[in-house]
DNA sequence: TTGAAAGCGCTAACAA
DNA sequence: TTGTTAGCGCTTTCAA
């Protein structure tokens, strides 16, 4: 039994298969009487139109690629769940490929989306080096970056606005009666954690508090182990920080680690603050207040800006609001 | 400027474009020389074959369908990782697609996978209506049930041996000296949980140990709520158990939040025990002793069972062997 | 070893 | 309103 096509459907019909197309493609160029007829009959026969040979003439497969450091990593699964949603919403299916933070990987994959001639990739990328190695193919396709490494300009877009996050954040440690502040998991190699830590000292002198530093010069990613680490380090030779704010949930969640095992207590003796809103943070026991990268809108942005890509001359990007969201990791002093 | 395509080649190699086809594919009817020219030059050109075309002729796409309950949930987000690997390690791409527990969007996502002509599709079930509502698709595409809600019969599917997994439980439990335990959150919606349910009460049997039950009636997801809603009121008339073992990892996670409010201390006051080894339960302040459904393996035995399904006249089924995973929240009485 | 040509299932002019 | 036909970019016979 073969795949029943365009062809046997005609024949059943007694049309020619030009107008079981239009009948299926809800064109107006056909009587409602053959178009009805003809739409039962792909019913009867289980037609499903095959989207391959579609794409291939209208040059469009209404896939949207996705190349992503990570599909497990709860912020990447959420933002790529709402990247689904929104493609779904608009028609479009999504092809999900993992670089596993390889940016040799990350290459291939992106370049195999070219070869299946998606409409267009979103990034969300596996390295700071990332934005240049992929620029260096030529495409029409449009390609835009999401959430983390972001380019200087020359390319789309869409990240919160990593300032007004780190500012979020010092104010509520402020209005909290916090003076002093521990910024721990500083890291140069990415942009996005520079505009934290510039965002957060910039909002400590605009506030009249004060800031010390732990930063992660591992040039590993900003892991739970990292944050342990950095936090004993900081236990070891305290400096009378009240509030320890976190680059990421990530060290946060490590940072509370240090605290149990070194018998510091959340929030009694130092409050706790991370940032991203990882599902992890909602957990009990757990409780981390933080600041959110709201998915679904970065999602939506990322959709529209690829969409809209022809219309756009100039490449532009996407700045994201991020939200405070409270939970029981700080206290007032 | 036009996507370069194969006959572009040609003319540059002054070929026919037949040859740089065979080039290509790395036919053995070329000359050396020919194909390692036509190979240079379609790399000066920048040149990447499309698939889209290349799957019209073919009849293959290389592309696996996945319809999944949900991106976001751990275990499944750390399965579709580990199906993307098995999938890319033999040349697939993966075209993930979320039913959001919703039975009528899986079936759209389900007729959507055909229509773009994937070369198989390994289903996540959104609930127990899933393989009945999907089967009644007739098609060609070899489809797998991978891990929830499994048929009886007449379907591919791979699964954990449920009962397995509960005897490895209640024999740890049994071994740390635990002679009454609550079972708690069994279901009977699922396939899966009333394996397990079967596999706890056959263990205690076999080890002279007793059970208790505290059933999940309410006909949603075995969340966290409900395991906090189950443990509170197990709390409010316990009966003695020593240990609970939860259904699932969701479930332990409430009953540990319920334990935290009730002012139940875990382990001290009473052991406690999940399954399925889903991220959350490693992390620190939680650290739950539970069952690990080995992903990986599980994701190798889909892909086996959809590449090999030609051969195999009759449907099988496969089923992994499940992992006790020690934690902290178990201690001997 | 290479070229010519048919055709995969569909859409979109153009004709009728 | 409907039919005819030319492709879309590629693979694969069949000839040369």
């Amino acid at each position: 039994m073969d795949k029943v096509t365009i062809k046997d459907i005609a024949k059943v019909a007694d049309v020619s298969y030009a107008t079981v197309s239009r009948a299926l493609s809800g064109s107006s160029e056909i009587g409602e009487a053959t178009r009805e007829r003809i739409l039962r009959i792909c019913d009867e026969m289980n037609y499903i139109p095959d989207s391959v040979a579609r794409s291939m003439v209208k040059k469009r497969t209404n896939i949207l690629g996705v190349v992503t450091a990570s599909i497990n990593n709860p912020f990447m699964s959420e933002l790529i769940e709402a990247i689904e949603i929104t493609a779904r919403e608009n028609g479009y299916n999504l092809m999900v490929c993992n670089s596993a933070y390889d940016l040799e990987l990350e290459k291939r994959q992106f370049s195999l989306l070219l070869g299946r001639r998606v409409d267009g990739i979103i990034v969300i990328p596996a390295g700071k080096e990332t934005v240049a190695n992929l620029s260096s193919y030529s495409t029409d396709i449009p390609v835009v970056y999401v959430s983390e490494n972001i380019p200087d300009a020359g390319q789309f877009f869409v990240a919160i606005d990593n300032a007004a996050g780190a500012k979020l954040a010092v104010s509520y440690l402020q209005s909290l009666g916090h003076r002093k502040i521990l910024y721990l998991g500083r890291r140069e190699g990415s942009l996005t954690h520079r505009l934290r830590a510039e965002g957060v000292v910039a909002a400590c002198r605009e506030l009249g508090m004060e800031v010390v530093f732990k930063d992660n010069d591992n040039d590993g990613k900003s892991s739970m182990e990292a944050g342990c680490r950095l936090a004993k380090e900081y236990f070891r030779s305290p400096e009378g920080c009240t509030a320890i704010f976190c680059a990421t949930d990530a060290l946060a969640l490590g940072a509370m680690q240090a605290a149990d095992e070194d018998g510091v207590r959340i929030p009694e003796d130092i409050s706790l603050m991370g940032f991203d809103n990882i599902s992890f943070t909602a957990l009990p026991r757990i409780g981390i207040t933080t600041i959110e990268q709201p998915q679904l809108e970065m999602a939506r942005a990322a959709f529209e800006l690829i969409t809209r890509s022809s219309e756009e001359e100039n490449r532009q990007s996407i700045s994201i609001e991020p939200r405070l969201v409270v939970r029981t990791s700080c206290r007032s002093v």
